[in-house]
DNA sequence: CTTGAGACTGTTATATTATATCTTTTCAAT
DNA sequence: ATTGAAAAGATATAATATAACAGTCTCAAG
């Protein structure tokens, strides 16, 4: 839960991020981060990061794996005596999605913490079938390539979508190694 | 309903079947069409086309517009005294999906005709978010180009989602003629 | 033929995901 | 302090999907 931080400390701080989904790392420095970019962006927007939705932001981010609206659902209403409702989840889920602090994976019903924040982009996701982690992929000349040759077809593409469901490296080895046997 | 068929008809039959979602064309052409490939699909490989679900395929194919599941049993359960329940139609809808007959379309939660069967593909949906007018992209030199990608991040790619949504060319000159007014 | 195993369908109930609508609270700007 | 807009609470319900079990059909082996 803490080991390897130091290989990520320093200097080259911004390179890299979504690579950590696949290695072990302390996962505080990613919710630390998600929220101050968070707050940046609102800052500058003008827009109002409250309370609650900081909370489910942090919650979204409290792996790497997506999370349904109804497991946040379940978290927010753990140490409450009332149970949060829907409605409160999913308004700031839309206003996180507005605002592209995460995403919508569309094959799982589920959402995730946008790791390439500020830079523009759209997500490509590999999302491990077995454990669930998935990894955002920063492949513009890839979105590109697809847009481009939807546009030969004469389609205006706006709004694109890719997610490849596989297994992830650990997963994988976890495989080969279980065959071995 | 009816008008240009005969650019379609004759010798090129089987090129361009995808294409059609765009353009003015004898649906029915496209229907029998995919009915007919399921049959011989079944065959071959000794599953049963049944009654049911070559009804389902049927109104999954009534037009280039995806479905939804719910939509498919309201016309099932229009001339019938007793509706049919929800799980006979995803029963259904997971059969044909399972050999490559339908699709899909998670960003909808709808279902499309497979424009490419028999080829081996993953598809890429080119959606209209004005009409809904959706067309498969047979675009394998993309899709490898992505799992490629993926793989160089050490993740192993088994399945491939791509969506794009945006305007076909009809609502496209639509909305500019509009503007011009 | 008949009969039995497996595949398909029917039926009921319920799970999961998401939204509409109206009320109350919060909060910043005046 | 007042007030108006944005956010959150609360209730109800819509939309999508599956679990579980019972009945029916099909087809090949006896």
């Amino acid at each position: 839960m803490s080991a390897t931080t130091k290989a990520n400390s320093g200097k080259k701080a911004d390179y890299g991020l979504s690579q950590r989904a696949y290695t072990p790392h302390d996962h505080s420095h990613c919710i630390d981060r998600a929220l101050l970019h968070a707050e940046e962006l609102c800052q500058s927007k003008g827009e109002r990061l409250t309370t609650l939705r900081k909370q489910v932001l942090e919650l979204v981010w409290d792996s790497h794996k997506p999370l349904g609206a109804y497991d946040v659902l379940a978290m927010m209403s753990k140490d409450k005596e009332r149970p949060i409702a829907p409605p409160t989840v999913y308004r700031a889920l839309d206003f996180l999605l507005e605002h592209g602090l995460i995403h919508k994976l569309n094959s799982l019903n589920a959402y995730i913490g946008c790791q390439c924040p500020g830079r523009p982009h759209e997500g490509i996701f590999l999302i491990c079938e077995q454990c669930r982690t998935t990894r955002e992929l920063d492949s513009t000349a890839e979105i590109y390539a697809l847009k481009n040759a939807a546009n030969q077809t004469g389609f205006l593409p706006k709004r694109i979508l890719v997610e490849l469901t596989g297994l992830c490296p650990a997963c994988q080895s976890q495989q080969s190694a279980a065959k071995e046997q």
